[in-house]
DNA sequence: TGTGAGTTGATTTTT
DNA sequence: TCAACTCACA
């Protein structure tokens, strides 16, 4: 046997040597699913495929570099295409740009000038916005657009003002959009998806060009990214997904369970192999994180079958205070460092929030132990780093708007609101974009005579940086930074805070410097800021950091810790308030749990606290109903009443401490909570439950409505929560009509045909 | 136009 | 708690 296959499982080699026809991978956590992925390419490789036609798609950078890496390792000398879905829409977008009508210079925006950009779509259209915030407007535009749902053909659900608001909006952001030849990230996928659909013949090209596909983290894919995998897997079908339904989290992001949960529907005749054996945690915390997803439903069964010993019991600790609860864990880790018994990159701390971190940087501090806090303010969101970059965006599409506001007036040249909005309705008039606009202000009658000199002054300082855009980076940012002032504003400066904004620019120019070396065939630009917009990741976590991690669970996906304590397990943090009544994302939030449980490598506690201080204010903190989905019999408990009965989660008041409020009240909850799906579209009369009925409908198909006189006895069908089953028998008729179904994983369930959400599965 | 005090309102965030 | 935004004044 070939060394590629010989250290795997038996599950793990099927799954790597199934090469023709669409296979599902439904991996665990801690399954070896990143080997079995690099295993499988380096295996079609050595079967001859052409390294060009492999497809290799997942949703961050640092995956993609993690399986380069290790691919390289076992087939060194083939490049497979690897990255994210965003990269390779917008490298796919660059070269077909005309085709949608922008320029192949266009800018990404990043979120923040997404909604900047959004507030001055509402200004144009809402003469009073005051009842609904610009997030939730971009919520809503993104939303739309992670389901195939363009402009056009929006629909607000009847009677939400937030969906008639975005019905107006989002038309106009598009086109300031693209007046200002720029995408959001959601376009990338949009205008791909619109290609695929538009033209056959792309279509057929990719298709072609990319036999072999394959998608890792399938559960987190939304509906646009699933029409781009069905467009180019289409006659070649040899699709390959991994993913684990209990990990989704990103749902509020759009990503569509449906889409992991129907696979095999979409493809019925998929290979499905499960990757269930977990290497990684003891046994104990694997039983803990299973009888906890237990609870969900909308899943594929599945066990963790624990490979390592028993290990230590999970601790379920309650803390009287949440300083407590911090100087706990801190003291702990020093226990353990000091003697020797662990290092300080063993130990990570998760919780929901970021602004739950506070304490835990206090107590470490206070310490001296040194800790890191993965993704906090990244080093491309910073002010200083995001003007400087608008300088660049604005050399490189000189019809940026969204570039063009940002520095017109940093530093300060004299040129506030009024004049840019005067600027900005001339522009409106004529057409033109703002940075044209600027040098005809001169003849703009309301624009003041001493406004114009500034503005013009500032179109020749344009003029004499954009000589410069041949130059190299490191170049031409110096001639930025040097020319417009900018530098010099925050060196000139005393104030601490500039001079480490002063130290960022530094590392930016410096960051310019090695993509020069990298990239030493010039027109570097463009290429600069693609990666400025996409490779958020300058992931400053170091796995070899000597220090304790910090970080939201959602960061936690994908990595593990020997030690991993898991804080503030409380109603209205973990499941967040706003989830409270729609159990869809109660269930989200129970694989969040799940998803911070199964890092846990060696030790695993979990704690909660009696009274929390929060946004200022102290709280009666109330036990997260998750706590009692956990086998607390086979767990260690800590900190509960003495008074033998281990029922410390019933919920008591009197330990409220001094100056505690009272707990939340329902009406507070009530009024925080927020409408389902903000925005989303109407559907139709019809359920959807499938991907395939989604996109039929987001592309403005007619859905084929399934009566209840399709079904027949002994017919396959598919349920969204209970998946694949069999007819077993039908009795009544008209609407009255019921079936009985056996399903594979869940037995049998009646139901009365025109009520549910059964299909018939395609064959 | 630019600045300081006051008000408000808060998840998570692969790209 | 805290930062982002508004509004009044210099």
């Amino acid at each position: 046997m070939n060394d590629v296959l010989a250290t795997l499982t038996s599950a793990q080699r099927d799954a790597v040597t199934f090469m023709d026809g669409p296979l599902l991978i439904l991996a665990g956590p801690g399954s070896g699913k990143t080997r079995v992925i690099t295993h499988r390419v380096a295996h079609m490789l050595q079967q001859g495929v052409s390294p060009q036609q492999i497809l290799a798609l997942t949703f961050t950078n640092k995956a993609a570099d993690e399986m380069r890496e290790r691919v390289r390792s076992l087939a060194p000398r083939q490049e497979v295409w690897m990255g994210t879905f965003h990269r390779f829409c917008a490298q796919l977008l660059r070269s077909r740009a005309e085709m949608v009508g922008l320029a192949p210079n266009f800018t990404i925006y990043d979120a923040d000038d997404s909604l900047r950009t959004v507030k001055r779509a509402i200004k144009e259209t809402e003469k009073d916005a005051g009842f609904c915030s610009p997030d939730q407007v971009m919520r809503a535009i993104s939303w739309a657009k992670n389901n195939f749902i363009t402009h056009d053909r929006y629909k607000p659900s009847s009677g939400s003002p937030l969906g008639e608001t975005v019905k107006r909006v989002y038309p106009v952001y598009q086109d300031l959009l693209l007046a200002s030849n720029a995408v959001d990230f959601d376009d990338l996928l949009v205008y791909v998806a619109t290609l695929l659909k538009e033209s056959d013949e792309i279509r057929a090209d990719l298709d072609d060009a990319y036999r072999y596909v394959m998608v890792d983290e399938y559960q987190d894919t939304n509906l646009t990214q699933y029409a781009i995998v069905r467009a180019i897997s289409h006659h070649h079908p040899n699709l390959a997904v991994t993913g684990d339904p209990d990990q989704s989290i990103y749902g509020w992001r759009g990503a569509n369970l449906s889409n992991i949960l129907e696979f095999e529907n979409d493809y019925p005749s998929v290979r499905v192999v499960r990757l269930e054996d977990n290497y990684r945690s003891t046994a104990r915390i694997c039983h803990v994180a299973d009888v906890l997803i237990s609870h969900n439903t909308r899943r594929k069964e599945k066990t963790l079958i624990a490979r390592q010993g028993g290990g230590r019991q999970v601790r379920l600790i309650r803390y009287a205070t949440h300083r407590e609860e911090a100087d706990a864990i801190a003291d702990r880790v020093v226990a353990e460092a000091a003697a020797g018994k662990r290092r300080l990159c063993d130990f990570a701390v998760f919780y929901r929030i970021n602004a739950l971190s506070r304490v835990f940087e206090d107590a470490l501090r206070a310490r001296g132990v040194p800790y890191q806090i993965v993704s906090g303010v990244e080093f491309w969101q910073r002010k200083e780093i995001k003007d400087v970059v608008a300088y660049l965006q604005l050399l490189c599409n000189p019809r940026d708007d969204n570039a063009f506001s940002r520095i017109v007036n940093v530093p300060t040249r004299g040129i506030g609101k009024t004049t840019l909005e005067r600027l900005s309705a001339h522009a409106r008039r004529r057409r033109i974009c703002l940075l044209d606009a600027a040098r005809e202000a001169g003849v703009v009658e309301s624009i003041s005579k001493r406004s114009a000199v500034a503005v013009a002054k500032f179109a020749a300082l344009y003029d004499r940086l954009a000589e410069g855009i041949s130059l190299s980076l490191e170049k031409l940012m110096t001639l930025v930074l040097t020319e417009s002032g900018y530098l010099a504003m925050y060196q000139d400066s005393d104030a601490p805070d500039d001079q480490e904004r002063a130290a960022n620019i530094t590392e930016l120019v410096t960051a310019g410097r090695e993509f020069d070396v990298e990239h030493p065939d010039g027109s570097g630009l463009e290429a600069f800021l693609e990666q400025a917009a996409l490779v958020n990741d300058v992931d400053d976590w170091e796995e070899e950091n000597e220090c304790v991690t910090l970080m939201t669970l959602h960061a936690a996906k994908g990595l593990e810790f020997p030690v991993v304590f898991i804080v503030a397990v409380e109603q209205g943090i973990l499941p967040v308030e706003r989830a409270r009544d729609d159990e869809d994302r109660v269930e989200e939030e129970r694989r969040l749990l799940f998803v911070g449980i199964t890092r846990a490598k060696e030790d695993l506690d979990i704690s909660f606290v009696r009274t929390r201080q929060f946004r200022g204010s102290s709280r009666v903190a109330i036990p997260s109903p998750f706590l009692e989905n956990l086998p607390r019999d086979e767990m260690e408990l800590v900190g509960f009443a003495a008074n033998g009965r281990n029922d410390g989660l019933t919920i008591d008041y009197d330990g409220a401490q001094d100056g505690a409020d009272a707990p939340w009240t329902d009406e507070e909850f009530d009024q925080t909570a927020a409408p389902v799906n903000p925005g989303m579209p109407q559907l139709p009369g019809v359920q959807l439950t499938t991907a395939a009925d989604m996109l039929a409908f987001a592309e403005g198909k007619s859905v084929s409505q399934s009566s209840s006189d399709e079904f027949e006895t002994g017919m396959a069908v598919i349920h969204p929560e209970y998946h694949i089953g069999k007819i077993v028998s039908i009795s009544g008729s008209g609407a009255k009509r019921m079936a009985t179904v056996n399903f594979v994983e869940y037995g049998q369930k009646r139901f009365l045909l025109s009520k549910s959400p059964l299909r018939p599965v395609r064959r």
